[in-house]
DNA sequence: CGAAGTTTGTGATTGCGCTCACAAGCTTTA
DNA sequence: TAAAGCTTGTGAGCGCAATCACAAACTTCG
C-alpha cells in the first residue's frame, strides 16, 4: 500500500489532517490522536482519515492511534513543507494587496518574495516591504530569489499571457485567481481559484431547494383549493 | 436523460462553459457552437461537454452544433442566474475589503448588499458605498436586504460562530475563505475557499517530481562513477 | 435526390474514490 | 498470563464520473 501513487483526493485532504493536527498539538499536549477525532475536526469519515493516512506508510499504532507529532512530521515531509516554497504575485490590484500582506502563507513555509505589474503608476511602490517590479525582470527574479511558485491576479486577459511568462521563466507551480483557463506544458501544475463558480455553484444549489419548495407550496394550494 | 438530476461535477462546469459561450457571443459574432470548440475553450474533453449539455435536454442541432444565445439563456436559468442574488460580507479586512470592492461579481447577479465586523475601529466605516455594519444587525439585515448568500472572511477561529449566526438568520448558502472547518446542517450549503490548501497541493507535486529528478540526477551519477 | 461530411446524444466500459466491515494487533485490567 | 476493549489497516463492494465509440440526424455538395 505504502508504495502506491497517493490519490488526488487524498494529496487535497493531507493540508486538512495538517491543520487539525497543528491543532491538537498545540491545544491539549495530547501525545495521541485517534482517526476518529480526526475525521470530527477535519469533517470528514473515520475510514477516509486511516486509509489516507495508510498511503503514507503505517505510522498509527491500533488500540492507541497515531503519534501527534510524528504524523505532523510525515505529512509535512509528503507535502514537501519541509523546504520553503518562495513565491512571487503578478498582478498587485485589489486582491494582488490583500494576498501581499496575508500573514497566513508563512505559517506552512510560502514566502512571498516578489512583486509584479505593468503599470508605471505602482511600480516602485512597497508593499509588505516588497518593491513592485516590472513583469519585464520576472525571468531574473526567478532565479534569483530561487521562486517556484507564481500567483497570477491580473485580469483575465492577462493571463494566459502571464502564464506563459512564468513557464518561460522556469515556474511549474501556479495558482491562478483570474476566472480565465489557462494552458500550460504537462510538466506544469496550474490550479484555478474561481470565485465566481462558486458563487455559482451555491446559487444552483439555493434555485433547486427553493424551486422544490415553490413546487410544494403550489401543490398545497392546489390540494386546498379541490377540499373547498 | 433531461430529467435525472444533474451531477455535481456537471454544475462545477456550468459556470465554466457560461464563460465561454459569453466570449463567442461577444467576440464573433458566430451564432453556433460546436462541443469541440466549447471544450477547447473550457479545457475539457468534447464528450464530456456534450454529456453534461445533455442534462439540461437536448439543445443542440446534429451536424451543426449549439445555438449560442439559447444555450447561454439554458445554462443562465438553470444555474439560477435570471434572479439577483445578494451577499453579504462578513469580516472587513484585507480580503474582506478586496472582495467588496471586486466588480466581477455584479457580471453574473451577485450583488454584495452588506457588510459586516466586530470591530469598533472599522464600523461605519463606508466601502464602495456600503458601510460597514456591526454583526449584531445581520439577521435584520438579511430580512430587509433579502440576503442569500454569506461570505466569511474573518479570522479563522471565528468563522463556526459567523457561521451559525449565518444559518441563524435563514442564509442557505455560505461561501467560507477563513481556513477552518465550519458545520452547518444538512440544508444548507457551504463552500471553501482555502488559498493555503491549494499551495501545499502546488508544493506537493512539485516536490513530487523534484524528488524523481534528484532520483535519476543520482543514477546517472552512480552509472558514471560504475563506467569510470 | 443521394452521397459525403459534420456533429450531437447516449449506451457501454473503465477507472477512481468512498464506505463498510472486520481481522490484526495493541493496551488495559484482573 | 488471559480476557476484554480499542483502534488501525485494508479487502470488498458500490456508485459516480470520465472516456470511448457509434448510431442518429442534420447540412452541404454534386
Ligand atoms: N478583487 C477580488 O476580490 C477578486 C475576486 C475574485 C476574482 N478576482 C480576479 O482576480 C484578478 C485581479 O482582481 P483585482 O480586483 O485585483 O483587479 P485589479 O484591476 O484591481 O488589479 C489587476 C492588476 O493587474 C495588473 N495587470 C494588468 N495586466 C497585467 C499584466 N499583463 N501583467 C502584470 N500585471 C498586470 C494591473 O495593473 C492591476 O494592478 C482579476 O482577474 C479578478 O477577476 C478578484
Ligand atoms: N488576505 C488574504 O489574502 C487571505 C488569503 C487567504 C485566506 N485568507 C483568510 O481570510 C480571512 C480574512 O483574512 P484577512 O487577511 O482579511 O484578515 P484580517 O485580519 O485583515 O481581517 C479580518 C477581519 O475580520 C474581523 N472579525 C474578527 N472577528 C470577527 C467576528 N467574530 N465577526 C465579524 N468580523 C470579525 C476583524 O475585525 C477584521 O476586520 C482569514 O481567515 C484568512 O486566513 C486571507
Amino acid at each position: 500500500m505504502r508504495n502506491r501513487p497517493i490519490p488526488e483526493a487524498t494529496v487535497a485532504r493531507l493540508p486538512i489532517y495538517l491543520r487539525a493536527l497543528l491543532e491538537v498539538a498545540e491545544g491539549r499536549g495530547e501525545l495521541t490522536v485517534s482517526s476518529e477525532e480526526l475525521a470530527a475536526m477535519a469533517g470528514v469519515n473515520a475510514a477516509k482519515v486511516r486509509k489516507d493516512l495508510s498511503y503514507l506508510g503505517s505510522y498509527g499504532t491500533r488500540g492507541v492511534g497515531y503519534d501527534v507529532e510524528y504524523l505532523l512530521y510525515q505529512i509535512t515531509r509528503e507535502l514537501g513543507l519541509t523546504q520553503d516554497w518562495p513565491a512571487a504575485i503578478i498582478g498587485i490590484g485589489n486582491l494582488g494587496r490583500a494576498l501581499a500582506s496575508y500573514k497566513g502563507f508563512s505559517e506552512r513555509g510560502f514566502r512571498i518574495s516578489a512583486l509584479f505589474d505593468v503599470d508605471e503608476e505602482v511600480l516602485g511602490e512597497q508593499i509588505g516591504g516588497l518593491p513592485i517590479r516590472h513583469l519585464d525582470e520576472l525571468k531574473e527574479a526567478v532565479v534569483e530569489e530561487g521562486i517556484s511558485i507564481g500567483i497570477i491576479a491580473t485580469p483575465p486577459m492577462a493571463a494566459q499571457e502571464v502564464a506563459e511568462k512564468l513557464v518561460d521563466a522556469g515556474v511549474k507551480s501556479i495558482l491562478n485567481f483570474a476566472p480565465s483557463v489557462v494552458n500550460v506544458p504537462p510538466d506544469v501544475s496550474v490550479r484555478k481559484v474561481d470565485l465566481s463558480i462558486e458563487l455559482q455553484i451555491l446559487s444552483f444549489y439555493q434555485q433547486r431547494t427553493q424551486a422544490i419548495a415553490t413546487a410544494r407550496e403550489a401543490n398545497r394550494r392546489l390540494a386546498v383549493q379541490r377540499k373547498v
